[in-house]
DNA sequence: GTCTATAACTCGATAGAC
DNA sequence: GTCTATCGAGTTATAGAC
């Protein structure tokens, strides 16, 4: 499932074959079939899988690093800048990559997809709980959550067609602007149009 | 061709036939090779084709919908979610499909599908200039242009798997709160970090 | 449990009639 | 130009030996 996991990633999920797992994972492609009773069933399993890795392999590392809420979330998109970085703009998230391949015609990984989304999101919000006063109070962090994932998949995405980290940077460069003028609230109540 | 882009919008090209395109452009498979000589060629004629009506078919008829540069953005943004609505979260933006699809393998696509990009932030840059002394003089237009087509990128994919407008809705409300600070910036100096 | 062998199928691409 | 017919390769999945 580990080989199923990567080779998924790298080729996505309609350019691998069961022979192209099997053979990463030294066995032979019937072989798979005593695991999992179909291709759709091994991607629900390794989207289950992802689910299950985020704390321990993605985000304790991370964490790890700083317990400063907001740096932590810094720290979390420098991941994947590295990510970017060190395949050369190869692969990307592996989740989003997942959701526009075979998220409009496999009903249950669809559904396993917007979880691990909802996972990643709620480790965000987390950190933008613990940030406590240091964002504005009336501030919807359920939403603002949802945005950074949304940068970091669009980064990413625009990253990895240009071949180079600058649409990435940009887009990060520009939230990390947002939340600067965020924490500068306190000077002076900001109001809303 | 037309065909063509249609189905690789609903169905994706692993998933897309020559005998499905055919059938929709009432032609018989083989006679697709008369004009292109490969799936692949047609690929790269689809994504030419959708730089080409970008502004004519996108773009023009938003813009003509107002004459004032930041709303046209915040309307640009509205046709993706109506995209959405009206298709019961089943498609998406189709270049960011292609370029989570096939961006990876097939390079002449993936070079096409950045220039797809670049169109569309050069459009938003265009509206970000002409927006003039309502944004702050010192901001980067280029990356913020390049941030809002992440937000939109990366709030199509999350509603798309959640099946539920809510996260494009608060990626792009987030965005607008941006926009508030930026444009209140001019009654009070704004601190860089 | 893991293997070999293969069935059943689909797809991209080509050849050649008209 | 558009068609029919088909080749050849690759795929998922199954059957059954060991």
């Amino acid at each position: 499932m580990q080989a199923a996991r990567e080779i998924f990633h790298e080729r996505g999920y309609a350019e691998t074959s069961l022979a192209d797992i099997a053979e990463r994972a030294r066995a032979r492609g019937g072989s798979l079939y005593y695991f999992f009773k179909s291709k759709e069933k091994l991607l629900e399993a390794v989207l289950e899988d992802y689910k299950a890795i985020m704390r321990p392999v993605l985000l304790d590392p991370i964490w790890q690093k700083t317990s400063d809420p907001l740096e932590r979330v810094w720290s979390l998109l420098s991941r994947y800048r590295e990510l970017l970085l060190h395949t050369e703009f190869r692969y990307g998230c592996p989740i989003g990559n997942l959701a526009l391949q075979v998220g409009h015609y496999l009903p249950e990984a669809r559904v396993k997809i917007d979880e691990n989304f909802r996972g990643w999101r709620g480790a965000v919000h987390d950190c933008l709980q613990e940030a406590g006063s240091r964002l504005p109070a009336d501030l919807d962090r359920e939403g603002l959550a949802t945005f950074i994932l949304s940068v970091m998949e669009g980064g990413v995405m625009q990253s990895r067609c240009a071949k180079s980290i600058e649409p990435f940077d940009a887009s990060v460069d520009v939230l990390k602007d947002y939340f600067s003028r965020l924490q500068s609230e306190g000077m002076r109540p900001h109001r809303k149009e």
